[in-house]
DNA sequence: GTGAAAGCGCTAACAC
DNA sequence: GTGTTAGCGCTTTCAC
């Protein structure tokens, strides 16, 4: 592998004056770049990055820590992510961590150890102390960490009162209502309005909690068996889309049709509620603007020069499918 | 930050001994050991990562190129692939190529400029020779390079041929057969199997290109309306998961019936291919055996201690579904 | 305009 | 056992 020195000898010149091309930057006789490109094209020299970085101290790379880029939320999140910071010329390292704190932390250690120059963390299964205690900048997707960590998420206050509406409107009269767990992860605060909603309005709401970080999709098909054999009754279903789609397929199975006996609201509306027949009534969250949004903040922290906002809440919109029937929400 | 040195003084030492301690090689006497890891911690020291990086001159990161992570396929191989290189030490730097030759380039030099220790590609918008100039360590999912390239990829030969079996044995007789154009990518082999061992039934094929890499919603959505408005008497389709899934749901929105008027066999078999109801029949990758060996590979490339298999070519599956009515395949 | 030299933070070889 | 020192490959300052 040839070096800068390489380089400089071959040309006859100092590495100084090789550095000053590569970068463009001071002055250079034009027949000394001649012959330093020359040299350059002659040795196939590409600069060591790892030099450039010590020097600078930065790695031009933001770590993206997703739960599980098996899980269409995050994978459509991880690639608009990678997509905005790239067009800001940073690269992304996304990370899984699967559920595991042993991975997150492994992770974020890359902030201490300046592998990245920044982290956005869409994963929640460390305690908060852990993202607090570090230095690196921080953008957190969809929790709170308090003042010193700047987050993005979507309006889920709206979004649970948005599914609750629809639900009202198409009439159930019990509803299953399949729920995470995650401590502060700002998504589970639709669980509350929704069934605030709906039970101030006499509706059953049938609770099922499920593992927040356990992304696998044997788990969500042992919810939903659980959830057809233990109650029936269901006329209503408000769950996160898999879960919804696992239940709604053994529901079809056993016969129910949807929507008539069977109204689907999922949330999330991503590509899957599409795929399917008939197209899934969804609460959709704009994964590409908090992609960018979460981007935008991350280099606001970097080039720390403008201010950079705390929490950003981004609206929700409403998906209208075939698995319930249409309703007017007041022109939404 | 506090470095080494920092450390060393504060524990009135040498930076030799410091970094003794911290790699947990040569002699310390045991006070010495306290003393530092005394002051590391009051210093809240961690060593810097890529004065180490350029010292070994390696980063233990390798790169992963998907040509789009908002495909299930590539981003389940992408999670595999994180999994697997993890559990060996290393760690994974996904990459989105999203179909753009100057991005899949611009990862490609990270190779060059050794950011990364390797590169694992399923991205395949370059010239063939962009990759066999390369000095550094690569494997191909699924695109043949020559000798010089390991290549990791799926046994798509079989998977035409069983995706014609079904076909023949639901007894269609004008199938639609959706393509993808990439040139060298060992996925397409299935397409000339499939359609040889249709024609020769006799069975007439409905060819329809799509363009390969690009991977959006949108084009899969037009290629099916644009197949549904072209040829009727369509009783069967084979494609991969989503424009098949596409073409499925306007076919029902029209009023077909599936299996009964219409079957559907797909490829790749991923996650939405259960969701949606019914479970639609798919010739399935093995995608986690695919990340595993891909990842396997490098490490061989890397280590350099085993010799490296050249080609691996893994088995394809089946997976039965309400799709078509279910054949007997010689039991496999 | 250009070369020499210092230093980014670390590791490893070599003295003592 | 431990300190000192010479790099790893680059950028940048400062003489010339």
């Amino acid at each position: 592998m040839a070096s800068i020195r390489d380089v400089a000898q071959r040309a006859g010149v100092g590495v100084g004056t090789v550095s000053r091309v590569l970068n463009g930057n001071g002055y250079v006789a034009e027949d000394t770049r001649k012959k330093i490109e020359m040299a350059i094209s002659e040795l196939e020299y590409t600069p060591n990055e790892l030099a450039r970085n010590l020097f600078r101290n930065k790695t031009g790379i933001i770590g993206v820590l997703v739960p599980d880029l098996d899980h269409p939320f995050f994978s459509a999140f991880a690639r608009e992510t990678e997509i905005a910071l790239y067009n800001n010329g940073y690269k992304a390292m996304i990370c899984n961590t699967i559920g595991s704190s042993n991975r997150e932390m492994d992770y974020l250690y890359m902030l201490d150890r300046n592998m990245v120059d920044g982290i956005i963390t869409g994963s929640h299964t460390l305690h908060v102390d852990e993202y607090l205690k570090r230095k690196g900048k921080i953008v957190s997707l969809d929790q709170e960490f308090g003042p010193e960590i700047p987050m993005v998420g979507s309006d889920h206050i709206s979004g649970g009162k948005l599914a609750a509406e629809i639900i009202l409107k198409n009439k159930c009269r019990k509803v299953l209502h399949i729920t995470g767990v995650a401590p502060n992860v700002a998504a589970n605060n639709r669980h509350a309005v929704f069934e605030a909603e709906l039970s101030s309005h006499g509706v059953d709401v049938v609770d099922m909690m499920m593992e927040w970080n356990m992304f696998d999709h044997q788990s969500y098909w042992d919810a939903a068996a659980e959830a057809i054999r233990k109650c029936d009754g269901i006329d209503g279903v408000f769950a996160a889309d898999q879960p919804a789609l696992c239940y709604m397929h053994l529901a079809m199975e056993a016969g129910r049709r949807v929507p008539e006996d069977l109204k689907v609201v999922t949330y999330d509306g991503m590509d899957i509620t599409r795929l399917c027949y008939p197209r899934v009534t969804s609460i959709c969250q704009d994964v590409r603007f908090l992609a960018e949004t979460c981007s935008k903040t991350m280099i606001k922290l970097i080039e720390g020069k403008e201010p950079v906002p705390q929490n950003q809440i981004l609206s929700v919109k409403i998906q209208q499918g075939g698995t319930t029937y249409p309703v007017d929400l007041d022109g939404k």
